[in-house]
RNA sequence: GCCUCCGUAGCUCAGUGGAUAGAGCAACGGCCUUCUAAUCCGUUGGUCGCAGGUUCGAAUCCUGCCGGGGGCACCA
């Protein structure tokens, strides 16, 4: 017996006793989802479904709530529902039924937990984005960990997710990495408005590497040679930027190119930033004013109308992402997902803007997550202040688990400070170790289960009735639901918060349950029943360790 | 000025309208000849920023105020 299962059957019996009245109230299963009560002696489960319900069909709580419990009491599976409070259901299951939660978990496997959900959707994520003129550092990493991980939770949930980043590879920004890479190139003192940080050098170096004759190539054509430093700059750039990201396990599906919306088709076709202003122009949108071009934003609810191009004729960044957001729509996705931080809020009305003018719902088409930044040490990152961290730095310094599992366990609207000391130490300030050493503890009751001729050729769930055996497979049981709910707020940090809640049921567990028997006592058919259980905390572990990209040694 | 996020235990923070608001840290005190003590158990700790409102029920939703972060470009 699940939780969904007991919603399902909640639904069910409501829908019956709402009929029998002769009053028509639509009950859904998420009207009545059961939630673990806080106090153990409010038994396993708790539906607040008759204080919900009794106002809209003219009875009271408590009324509605017997009602109900009687039905409830004749599930199978069921030992007991009793009325509580207002109007509470409090339903106990029995240990059998309980029980069968270890068997499912060791049988699912990696499967257990995923669900449907968000089947038949495709969404498109966009994150990190940033510019391909360095390294990527602190301010982008809480983006990296949480994109990545709300990828992982949407797939978990049946949903067909694209993770992009854009790369801003035209425009100012990127003239002036080519000047600064030229010059390190060169020898020559960097340009005033230069890029500072030793990464340039070393870029220089490496382009005088694959371009030995630079300097002869800079004597006759100064710009053919801007034009290779900032090409063989920016590749060699990107690619690190790319293992960057591949050792913080976060992984990209389309690394998308700015230019490529300004670049003319192979047969002379419109570039698809100008077959973009034609499209909106004939949804009529676009309209001509102080010599430029505009996109009448205010239609969507923007604060003021936006400009496409510049008064040199040139388009905006806007423009740009405006194209953009229409290949993401060509390209067959519904949902498009933006991961901006808190300095980008100021995009969000016209970037909704841009998806109703494409004639998309801006409820369901476009989403536009806004987090908080991150401080280190209690400093705020400033590039003035100087203390800018690359990612590669922080990885070297505290490992990626250490890392992934930090940002991931805040919501992204909440502040979030990283302190070094903190994650470096390993009690459970940092709750990665927490959770990760419960996980190698099943490994290691494993071991010594297998060496002790401990198997699992016996299944006897309704031998599961220690205190901390029933919450232990409450736990478990939460899993899908809570994987369900961090997919549908995409909010991973739900993930982590609930392993150290299932981790800390383990070791409760552990410590008063033995699988294997001490001294010379006989090996019983509760002590093969316990190894499931075992096997399955593991199990789960594992599956919410992976969601947030943090993996799952075996030993610690 | 307008927009937006935050304000919960000494500290760092969880908390999808439900029952007596939780966790870790810190402080104090316990459990190792027994599957890994990086674990576990106990004690101490609260006007959920303030004031109204909605509701059977508000830390949670609405309004106003106070305090703090961020944002309001023909920059990228």
């Amino acid at each position: 017996m699940t939780p969904q299962e007991l919603a399902t059957a909640i639904a069910r019996i409501l829908t019956d006793l709402i009929a029998a009245r002769g009053v028509e109230v639509p009950v859904t299963d998420a009207d009545t989802q059961v939630e673990r009560p806080k106090s153990r002696e409010h038994g396993d489960w708790a539906s607040n479904a008759a204080m919900k319900f009794a106002k809209r069909i003219g009875t009271n709580p408590r009324e509605l709530a017997t009602e109900i419990a009687q039905r409830i009491a004749e599930i199978d599976g069921v030992a007991a529902a009793d009325i509580a409070g207002p109007g509470f259901i409090n339903i106990t299951l029995d240990a059998a039924s309980a029980g069968e939660t270890a068997r499912r978990v060791v049988e699912q496997g990696e499967a257990y937990g995923r669900g449907d959900a968000l089947a038949g959707q495709k969404i498109n994520l966009e994150f990190v984005s940033a510019n391909p003129t360095g390294p990527l550092h602190l301010g982008h990493t809480r983006w990296a960990a949480l994109g990545d991980s709300i990828s992982r939770v949407l797939r978990a949930a049946g949903a067909e997710v694209t993770n992009e980043y854009y790369i801003n590879d035209a425009g100012a920004q990127m003239n002036k990495f080519g000047r600064s890479v030229l010059a390190a190139a060169l020898g020559e003192p960097a340009p005033e408005d230069a890029y500072p940080g030793a990464y340039i050098q070393s870029l220089g170096a490496h382009v005088l590497a694959q371009q030995p004759d630079l300097a002869e190539i800079a004597a006759q054509d100064r710009d053919r040679a801007l034009e290779l430093a900032q090409e063989i700059g920016y590749q060699q750039q990107l690619a690190e930027i790319k293992e960057s990201l591949e050792r913080f396990n976060v992984h990209f599906d389309v690394f998308f190119s700015e230019r490529s919306l300004h670049a003319p088709g192979e047969n002379g076709e419109k570039s698809p930033i100008d077959a973009a202003v034609d499209r909106l122009r004939e949804q009529g949108h676009v309209f001509e004013a102080d010599d430029a071009i505009w996109v009448r934003t205010t239609d969507f609810g923007d604060d003021k109308d936006r400009v496409f191009t510049r008064g040199n004729g040139i388009y905006t960044y806007f423009a740009a992402d405006a194209a953009y957001y229409l290949t993401k729509k060509d390209r067959g996705f519904g949902e498009k997902i933006y991961l901006l931080g808190a300095d980008h809020h100021g995009y969000i009305g016209r970037l909704t803007a841009i998806a109703g003018a494409a004639g998309d719902d801006i409820e369901t088409d476009i989403t536009v997550l806004i987090g908080q930044l991150v401080n280190l040490n209690g400093a705020r990152l400033s590039k003035r202040a100087g203390n800018i961290v690359e990612l590669d730095d922080l990885l070297e310094w505290l490992g990626s688990d250490a890392l992934r599992y930090w940002l991931a366990r805040y919501p992204a609207d909440s502040p979030l400070a990283l302190d070094g000391e903190k994650l470096r130490s390993r009690t459970n300030d940092n709750p990665v170790f927490y959770v990760q050493y419960a996980h190698a503890r099943t490994c290691a009751v494993d071991r010594n289960a297998a060496a002790a001729g401990i198997d699992r050729s016996a299944f006897a769930p309704e031998l599961l009735t220690h205190q901390t055996e029933t919450e232990l497979l409450g736990k478990l049981q939460e899993y899908p639901g809570i994987v369900a709910g961090a997919a549908e707020l995409r909010e991973p940090h739900r993930i982590a918060r609930y392993l150290e809640e299932l981790a800390a049921a383990f070791h409760r567990w552990y410590d008063n349950c033995r699988v294997i028997p001490l001294g010379d006592a006989p090996v019983e058919d509760l002590h093969r029943t316990r190894l499931w259980l075992n096997d399955a905390a593991g199990q789960v572990l594992r599956n919410g360790l992976d969601l947030i990209g943090v993996s799952a040694p075996e030993r610690l």
